[in-house]
DNA sequence: TATTATTGTGAAATCGGTTTCACGCCTACG
DNA sequence: CGTAGGCGTGAAACCGATTTCACAATAATA
């Protein structure tokens, strides 16, 4: 018993009448074919079960229907649920639209390394980043010419395409209910400087008090590295030169539950003593007690949105970066 | 300003002055060329940059480059960070043998769906599986000869290959531990008991007590489904009907934290009154206070198994489904 | 009416590898 | 010594689509 080989172009022409050409034309959107031999090629299609082959395709047309979605393994980020959720989102959009989702976790360090290699040989259509440290392979690809998503702001402000979470306004939210809720003295604790979300999120709380006509004291801004220990640790310092603080803007929710693990050692209460706001909207935020606020973004909305974006792109649309928006979540500790 | 097109077996065929047939052998591991021609063509491929075309290799070979890691949509279950780091170790294993993951996303339940069409066509060299609910479309793509590997146990014992945590062993060793460390009545919460790693939990659970002459009331016995709620009205049930309990059993993190939750509202006290270990060693088993005794599974190395069998299987090789060991953490929950 | 565009179509070239096949040469066996 | 078997090799067929090009038929223009 050998299996039936698959249909092609060859069996479908014959069974519909007309020649190859037409049935690529017909598969492909070609207006200018005769409505008969349209509907013969169609319905060919239909009864023969036939489906493209890709790898034919992509030799013949140059287009893979693939797109790579790269994430830095140094990060080891993937073990963040953020991602998986981001990278979910992409894939669905991209499916529905025909498109395959490649996942490469590597180390995206080398200009020169595998991943740049496999990218510009064009064995993918695009590329989506996650959260870069380094773009300068990036860079170098987009100048290749390699239709480029980023998903997180970029590092340096070039004319790169990336979607964002709003964290400006996200820290500014935050920083604002602090004040709003009574706080006289509210803190920062700040993730990984290094990345422009972290300085977007220190420039938001910046902004607030300075709409306020204040300036934060230079003792109420610790910088933590988004884990857990880091939240603690500073929090411990910030109540040591600052016994009277009163809110604490914690840039992601693994670090306000150590602030408040912090808070609590030191016979402080949340949110009664010390308010608490932190970042994500995580599923830790619902199960620590208290119960976290936080700001929360859409983050399967933040790949679908990089996904459109790249679609976008590869339809020769001219297309701009966005910035998702973000939502105040308030719970038990602020 | 043309960018100067990629070489090609022509060009290397030509520099090396040998036909393009020869530089297929080459480059396809041939053990019978001259060793001269190899090198010439090798050296050829280097000093012009060469690399392969993957979808000339697909079409000439039938051979795409890419397995499927197929994750089911209906359970949103790449929130849990858990397959964030089973698919990365997956695409690390993957990528160091020249192939690249294609991730779908996407509802697995209709045996003649998109994806199942997709993954019929050849479009992908093998599929990874994340935990099935159902598994009649993976059974037929196993007889249409597709290599297929499962993470997580099948549903109905088929010769599916699949690769799994030692769900039983860590049943076992959680409850071991509690009776040990001075518990009398121990008890446990099971998560979706429809799903092979919940019974097989369960199983391990019964063993100890078997194990010891004795049978666990039918009361201590409480079923959730992996969520923090669940583990917190089981809990709740527990202490009602056995204010005596000492030790819980909560197959996943998430519904130890609601169990202890529920213990503290009780007025009781983790560990002294009742003692928890959970499963999994996620994130918030070390941030949450009291901090948690769980099974640690090595998630990762999960995935790198599941990777390893799928090229073991691409090599033609008779492989057999793989048990991960789990180990006991112990902080201070339990 | 003569001429030039415009359309629709199929034959054939093309994409870049892989694989079959036949050939020439050499070793081994009867 | 004659023939069967192996090995290394290149020519050419092949994988399954896309795309160019030429040509015929039709419509638009002068």
């Amino acid at each position: 018993m050998t299996a039936k080989p698959r249909p092609t172009y060859s069996a479908i022409a014959k069974s519909a009448g007309v020649s190859e050409a037409t049935v690529s034309r017909v598969l492909n959107g070609d207006s200018r074919v005769n409505p008969e031999r349209t509907a013969a090629v169609l319905k060919a299609v239909d009864q023969l079960g036939y489906r493209k082959n890709r790898a034919a395709t992509a030799l013949a047309s140059g287009r893979t229907g693939l797109i790579a979605v790269v994430i830095d393994d140094d990060l080891s980020i993937f073990d963040d649920p953020f991602w998986g959720t981001v990278t979910s989102g992409i894939s669905r959009v991209l499916m529905a639209n025909h498109l395959q989702t490649v996942l490469m976790v590597t180390a995206v360090n080398n200009v020169d390394g595998p991943v740049a290699h496999y990218l510009e040989s064009r064995e993918v259509d695009g590329a989506i980043f996650f959260q870069l440290h380094k773009d300068a392979m990036v860079r170098k690809l987009a100048k290749a010419g390699l239709p480029i998503v980023i998903t997180g702001s970029p590092h340096t402000d070039a004319d790169l395409i990336f979607v964002d979470t709003d964290n400006f306004g996200g820290g500014y939210a935050a920083t604002k209910q602090l004040l709003n809720r009574g706080g006289k003295k509210v803190a920062i604790i700040t993730g990984d400087i290094e990345t422009t979300a972290g300085h977007q999120r220190l420039d938001g709380y910046n902004q607030v008090y300075r709409e306020l006509g204040r300036v934060p004291a230079k003792s109420l801004i610790r910088h933590g590295d988004y884990s857990y220990e880091s939240g603690q640790v500073q929090m411990r310092h910030l109540l040591e030169e600052n016994p009277d603080v009163d809110g604490v803007f914690a840039c992601n929710d693994l670090m306000a539950l150590g602030a408040i693990a912090a808070i609590e050692e030191s016979g402080r209460t949340v949110p009664d003593d010390v308010a608490v706001i932190g970042f994500d909207d995580s599923i830790m935020s619902r199960t620590s007690r208290p119960q976290l606020s936080t700001v929360r973004q859409d983050i399967a909305a933040l790949g679908e949105a990089a996904a459109q974006l790249m679609i976008a792109q590869l339809n020769g649309e001219q297309v701009e970066s966005r910035i998702m928006p973000v939502e105040l979540v308030l719970r038990e500790s602020a």
